[in-house]
DNA sequence: CCGCCACTGTAACTTAGGTTACAAGCCGGA
DNA sequence: TCCGGCTTGTAACCTAAGTTACAGTGGCGG
């Protein structure tokens, strides 16, 4: 049985959601959707896990990672707020195991829906529609822009382009975290991303120090 | 104003869609869609062109291909039987621009439907939701297998995949193409393709002549 | 305050893959 | 039949990136 979203939580959703979705849906989705909170560094979903439920972001950002049978991994992209797993809409129609790997980024607070209700909603609800398809088109762009950086650029300005990403998705210019960090993202190795960073800075572009890189101008490579 | 297809495209539909369609939906595409013929090598859908129809493919196999802003291009996928393009549904509610380039690779039939039938039928036809999001969970496998490749596969395993694939999409262990050919789709170079295919000769798994790669076996590294 | 550990810098080396160059074979058309 | 263009093979070379090794440094806990 359910009980009502809490107050915090509401107000919330609103701000993430209410301006996109009709307001029967949003009292729907107050009724039937779970508050959840995370934590930094928090696992949210793993690769082969079962997917019982969609995520809606209602705060803080979840890096989507994916991960081949040797334990390589790659960042694919981040979720933030009023975003969700693409994935989940076609995993609901078959597979039900997760892709990807979900780990917290920044502590996050969303609201999660179980997967019968998107279906029903799909023919009840118009906007409901509308951000399903418009999720899955941004997903899709998405990988697009991954096999892009893949495919056609160097390992420099990959590393260029996951600064200016990070830089969007925290909203600061500091960046805190490790060369490590950024190796396992862009499946590379420390040595390789501290030579690149260093040579960055040498360009000006940014500043380094331990734990922490700040971006001196959104300028970075291109 | 339209005219209901012809036999011979109402029999092929059938073949590819009939199992999975209700028959109500099967006489609207019928009532809807216009045929098309295509011819190997022809042009379907280019990068930035507006998108107004979708595809449902009842025979040949077109090509999926990326461009970068310099031309240089990367294999996506393949559409085949049975198959349509998942992303010109979630293209429908808000680009309408094509972000790939479809080239016919096998002379191929298809049914083109306007692009604004496909929402009024998630309504009115269970089986063609089930189909849309079905097809968008498999292309987005696909891009995933993609980024693996990229991200974890050396050229050699992307090579010897690359192969495999292309016998399971035209069911023949013969593959009639040049070395620059797959090296455009591999996004390399022909004197690479050459150095890893007689490589791959030496190994006994495929046999080169002039425009033609025999593979010998299903087995192709792994 | 000391010692440890995580983090960073850098050198030296290796390797995969891209580039340039050229020779030779095949094939179709004049 | 001969020419020219497309295709393939291969050598020699170059560069980006991965690897190994080690030194220095900063911060935190004991």
């Amino acid at each position: 049985m359910h009980t009502m979203l809490e107050q915090h939580y509401q107000r919330k959703l609103d701000d993430a959601f209410g301006f996109m979705f009709e307001p029967e849906l949003m009292q729907e989705i107050i009724r039937i959707g779970q508050a959840r909170t995370f934590r930094e560094g928090d696992l949210m979903m793993d690769i082969g896990q079962a997917i019982t439920h969609l995520p809606l972001l209602l705060e803080g950002a979840v890096k989507i990672m994916r991960e081949d049978s040797q334990g390589d991994e790659l960042l694919l992209y981040y979720l933030e707020r009023g975003d969700t797993c693409a994935m989940s809409f076609s995993c609901c129609m078959s597979t039900k195991k997760s892709r990807v790997r979900a780990t917290v980024e920044e502590d996050s607070e969303m609201v999660l829906v179980p997967l019968a209700y998107l279906d029903k909603w799909l023919g009840d609800f118009p906007t409901w529609k509308a951000y399903v398809f418009q999720s899955i088109d941004a997903r899709m762009n998405e990988f697009l822009e991954s096999i892009d950086s893949l495919a056609f650029l160097r390992m420099d300005e990959r590393l260029a382009k996951y600064l200016r990403n990070k830089v969007m998705v925290t909203g600061s210019m500091e960046i805190r975290t490790t060369h490590q960090e950024i190796a396992i993202d862009l499946h590379t190795s420390r040595v390789v991303v501290s030579r690149l960073l260093k040579q960055l800075e040498k360009e000006g572009l940014v500043q380094l120090s331990r734990n922490l890189i700040t971006v001196r101008t959104m300028d970075l490579a291109r």
